[in-house]
DNA sequence: CAAATGTAGTTCACTGGTGTAGGAAAGGGG
DNA sequence: CCCCTTTCCTACACCAGTGAACTACATTTG
């Protein structure tokens, strides 16, 4: 009995029996799962109109209640400073989000939630944690703690 | 004490008490290891100059011992047709593999490792296998193992 | 065995993200 | 004050991947 990744080290300990395959259980397992993850959410965000990360920055912004800068969206979301750019631009652009010029920064720029964008998040939001819950009901109460436990420890030391 | 996302869940539950963020302690935690999982093995390989799809790639080779069919390749490995095509123009282009005509079945081709490609495998993977170990040691043997089941009963679920 | 249907793979236009270079403002000594 | 460095962000060229349209071959069916 086994998933994909078993079959895989089963192959490589045949083919290559003095290798030790044991990362590539937890590696292989992780980066699987969030490839199906990620698959699952885009597929419905899509829906709505906007990406994943689009809705990450969305997302971030409502957390806040102040207006947040290019660079702080930057840090709080995978990927670099331009594709916050880019990203910033198509928001923009969708009317869900505004940007002015910081007063305190010249350089930098204030950027907010139009009442559509924070509309938007508050609809998607719960949607969004209720289908994730459902996904997660492959596991029991008590192994969703755990696992997570264990992620936080991993990411404590990794970050 | 907590990581980022306790962090981020600690804003929403302020913000909004009503959500229940309990799926972004698992979900959010698992893309984030995979996106800090990919960073850090994408920047071993680009020293070698192949990505980490192609390495992906050259690996399946390397567990088959007879030529494999592109078809067969988009299966085993992300993405799709046409970025297994991609791929494989870079891969022949480099040496790497060949592909010559399926003599059973016309439409298809048999693709192969070139020697150069077999100890490209043969040298960078144990290199990969033992960063992770290395990587992993943030968790105890057993936590190693306890989270390895609980992602594989996760993807049983899900595939 | 011909026609219809299905399968395998490639091509192409497009998209989202990256890295680098650069402009423009802030800050910190002499 | 003026230079020099640093910070913040953007513009541009590029790259890997995608989905849809397409070609070529295989297979089924009447």
């Amino acid at each position: 009995m086994g998933d994909a990744v078993d079959a895989i080290r089963a192959v490589w300990a045949q083919r290559r029996p003095e290798l030790d395959t044991e990362p590539i259980a937890v590696v292989g397992r992780i980066l699987r799962a969030a490839r199906f993850l990620q698959e699952t959410a885009d597929a419905w965000l899509s829906d709505a109109g906007v990406t994943r990360t689009e809705f990450d920055v969305l997302s971030q912004l409502r957390r806040s209640d102040v207006p947040l800068r290019p660079g702080e969206l930057t840090a709080g979301v995978v990927g670099s400073p331009a594709a916050t750019t880019k990203r910033l631009h198509k928001l923009v652009g969708a009317g869900l989000v505004t940007r002015e010029p910081d007063p305190a920064d010249a350089r930098a720029a204030r950027v907010a939630l139009t009442p559509a964008g924070e509309a938007l998040v508050d609809e998607l939001l719960p949607r969004q944690l209720a289908a994730e819950a459902q996904l997660l009901e492959a596991l029991t109460p008590d192994q969703r703690r755990v696992l997570a436990g264990l992620l936080r420890t991993a990411l404590e030391a990794w970050e």
